[in-house]
DNA sequence: CCGGATCCGACAGGATACTG
DNA sequence: CAGTATCCTGTCGGATCCGG
């Protein structure tokens, strides 16, 4: 088992802490990230599925957080060369366990409404 | 003890989910956030000593971010009506808790590093 | 000391049309 | 189907100066 780090620490070493927390942020930053990660949370997904499952998207903010996300190793994407052509996206294993964040920022999101709902 | 909600219930309730996420990305995200939070993580800071902790950031910037975290409920400011005016900037003990978030994106943060790492 | 006001550039993101 | 290409707008953040 692996030594696990703690913000109480950051006095000792700061950077470290930092770029992983901004690694983190960048998946999940952006106007489109969270819809695209919770459209293929559950199962692989066609280009156009995405794009239907996601309002308002336009295919050339698809195609650029699609991207980027694979280069981020976030997301998995598959080619089979059949004819037409049929392109699939999934999460990485990496990219699954972000669902541990995600939880974690639910968690925080619901006690602090209500932590803010108190004192007004 | 309350129910703990999980993404894995995504599809029953989406709205609310992603509401919370939102909220606490809305505190996290941005170039100035991660550095002031830090800043005043160990305890009151004023204007100028936060100032002094983040090199390159405008007054202005310092201000409005400021000014929007106090508005989130996330940190809260007090006016000692000395002079001249000492003012005191501290996380609300709703936003201390906002550590637990940022651990958990180090830690994945770590992981996927890691696992990026051993595909190339 | 603690900001506010104003002006400005860069880049995220939008709209629409087109292609292998 | 799975994207590109092009053009455009708006918001984020920078720089500088001002004031209680």
């Amino acid at each position: 088992m692996e030594k696990q780090y703690s913000l109480n620490e950051i006095k000792s070493c700061p950077v470290e802490y930092i770029l992983n927390i901004n690694d983190t942020l960048n998946v999940l930053s952006g106007k489109w990230r969270l819809p695209i990660i919770g459209s293929v949370l559950y199962g692989k997904k066609r280009f156009t599925d995405i794009q239907r499952n996601i309002p308002k998207i336009s295919p050339r903010m698809l195609s650029k957080e699609l991207k980027e996300l694979e280069l981020n190793g976030v997301l998995v994407r598959k080619i089979h060369h059949t004819i037409p052509v049929l392109v699939e996206y999934e999460l990485s294993e990496s990219g699954k366990l972000i669902t541990e964040v995600l939880d974690k920022m639910i968690e925080w999101g619901i006690q602090h409404r209500k932590a803010v709902l108190q004192k007004s």
